[in-house]
DNA sequence: GCAAAAGTGTTTCTATTACACCCATGA
DNA sequence: TCATGGGTGTAATAGAAACACTTTTGC
C-alpha cells in the first residue's frame, strides 16, 4: 500500500484505529572539556534500563518538526538559554525504526547530533537535573538501541571534520589554531602536525577569519597565539583526511 | 517531557489518546538509461496532487523497520523479482517530518536512495502501474516535499561518488572502465579525463577487480574493453573529488 | 581509411608530509 | 634558563591534471 502515492490512506484508515507509531528525537551531544570529548548522558530512574545512562530526547509535539523538538529537548536537557542553544550545531544524524528498539511500544527515533564549545554542567529544574557529561568511551552500555546511535553520532562528527569546516562548532567564538587542532586531535584521537595544520587551514579560504588588531591571548605557558573566528565557509576543499593506521583509540 | 529518559510515558499516556503520528519511507531510486540519470516517479491518482508525480513510498507496517518498508516498497514498485531487488543498493537518506508536508495528517517520513543498474519500466501489478521512469531533471514540480527529498538525495549520490565505491551500484555485475567512467559523469554532469579516470580506479585496492581470462566485450564500436567486478572496498582513499566550477548542469 | 573508444606514457603542477628551526612567554 | 606552545622555512614525495600517442574495433 502507499497512501501517498494512491492519494488516500487505505481502505476504512481511521487515524485512531491503527496501533500507534510514537515519534521521538533522541540527542548526541558533544562537547570537548579538558581535552577529553565528552557527552552528554541522562540517568534513567525507571524500567526499562533502570539506573542506566541514555542519550537525552523526547517525544515529538503533535506541530513540532523533529528539528524544533530537537532543539527543545536540547535546551531543556542542558538547561541552558534558548540563546546559547540557538547557537550551537545541531544536525540529523539518521533514523532508528527497529520493531524492537524500545520493548514498551513502537517508538521510531530521528537521531541528532549537537556539538558545542566547552558546555556547562547542565543543572536547573526538569530533566536537567539528571543530566551529566561523560568523557565519551567510559559511559558503559546505554539503554536502548543508544550505544549504536552515540557510536554512528562519533563516527559521523570524525568523518565531518574531513571535509567540512564544522570543528569551528567546537570552538568558542574567538579561538587559537591550536584549539582548532585539539579539536581534531580529540575527536580523531591522533596527533596531527602542527605546522602543517596551520598552513591547511589558513590555505583554505572562509575557514577561519583572523580577528582585527595585535590582541592576542596564551591559553597558559608557551608564546601568545593570535585569535580567529570561524569564517564563511562550510566545506573543507581539498579535505583534511584523517591520517590512516595510527588511531590510537583514544 | 521525555518518556525514554524519565522511563515512562507521560502523565495518564494512553497509545490511542494522542493525535498518533503516521511513519512512512519514501523512495529517490535513481538509474542509468540511455547515458542519463533516471528517477523512478509514481502518477498520483487522487488529491491532494492528483495527477502530480511523487517519489514512491508507503506506510510501515506495524511490525517492520524502515529499512523493511523501503525494500519492500521497492519490490511493489519497480516489479522486479525479490532477488533482484535484494541486490540493490538502498541507503537511509534522512528523515522529514515538518507538521504541514502533509495536508491530510501528521506524517513523519523516512526517506531512501536506492541505486540499481539499468533497470527495466516498471510492470506488474499494484502500484507498478503507475510508476515511471523520468530523466532526472525533467520531472517538474512534484507532490509534497518530494522536490526537496529528491534534491537532497541527488546530492547525497554526488557527493559520495567522491569518497566511495558506491558508483558500481549504477553497474551491471560485469562492466568496463568506460561505462563506470559514465556513471560519474552522468550523475556529476562532467566530463572527466579517461586515462587519469582509469589509474585512479585500478590504484584504489578493492575497487574494482579484473575479470579472469582474456573475455573481452565491445559496447558498440571502438576498441574492446576489458571487464571488471566490483570489489570489496566501500571507501576511496583518497577520494576522487568532483572538479569545481565546470559543472554543466546535466 | 576514418571515427570512436581503450589503453599507455609523460610532463607539469599542486598538495601533503616530515622535518629543522626560531620566537615569545611563564615559571 | 628551561619547558612549552606559536609560528616560519624547506626539501622530498605523492597525487592530480593536462595532454600526446598507440591500439583495436565497426563502418
Amino acid at each position: 500500500m502507499n497512501a501517498q502515492a494512491a492519494g488516500q490512506v487505505p481502505e476504512g484508515y481511521d487515524p485512531h484505529a491503527f496501533e500507534p507509531f510514537a515519534v521521538t528525537v533522541d540527542l548526541a551531544v558533544f562537547t570537548i572539556r579538558e581535552d577529553r570529548l565528552h557527552v552528554l548522558l541522562v540517568r534513567r530512574g525507571q524500567d526499562p534500563y533502570k539506573d542506566c545512562w541514555a542519550l537525552p530526547g523526547g517525544f515529538l509535539l503533535p506541530r513540532e518538526s523533529a528539528d524544533d523538538a530537537a532543539r527543545r529537548e536540547l535546551a531543556e536537557e542542558t538547561g541552558l538559554s534558548d540563546a546559547t542553544v540557538a547557537h550551537l550545531h545541531l544536525e540529523q544524524l539518521r533514523t532508528y525504526s527497529d520493531p524492537d528498539r524500545d520493548p514498551r511500544m513502537r517508538v521510531v527515533s530521528v537521531a541528532y547530533t549537537a556539538l558545542g564549545p566547552d558546555l556547562p554542567e547542565p543543572h536547573g529544574g526538569g530533566d536537567a537535573a539528571h543530566a551529566q557529561w561523560l568523557p565519551y568511551g567510559t559511559q558503559g552500555p546505554l539503554a536502548f538501541d543508544h550505544d549504536t546511535i552515540l557510536a554512528d553520532a562519533h563516527e559521523r562528527v570524525g568523518a565531518k571534520l574531513e571535509y567540512s569546516c564544522l570543528a569551528t562548532a567546537f570552538c568558542p567564538p574567538e579561538f587559537t589554531l591550536g584549539e582548532l587542532r585539539q579539536v581534531y586531535e580529540t575527536v580523531w584521537g591522533v596527533p596531527l602536525d602542527r605546522p602543517n595544520f596551520r598552513r591547511k587551514v589558513l590555505a583554505t579560504p572562509g575557514f577561519v577569519r583572523a580577528v582585527e588588531g595585535p590582541p592576542r591571548l596564551t591559553g597558559g605557558r608557551g608564546k601568545p597565539a593570535a585569535l580567529y573566528r570561524a569564517g564563511d565557509a562550510t566545506a573543507l576543499h581539498p579535505p583534511l583526511l584523517r591520517p590512516e593506521g595510527r588511531e590510537t583509540t583514544a
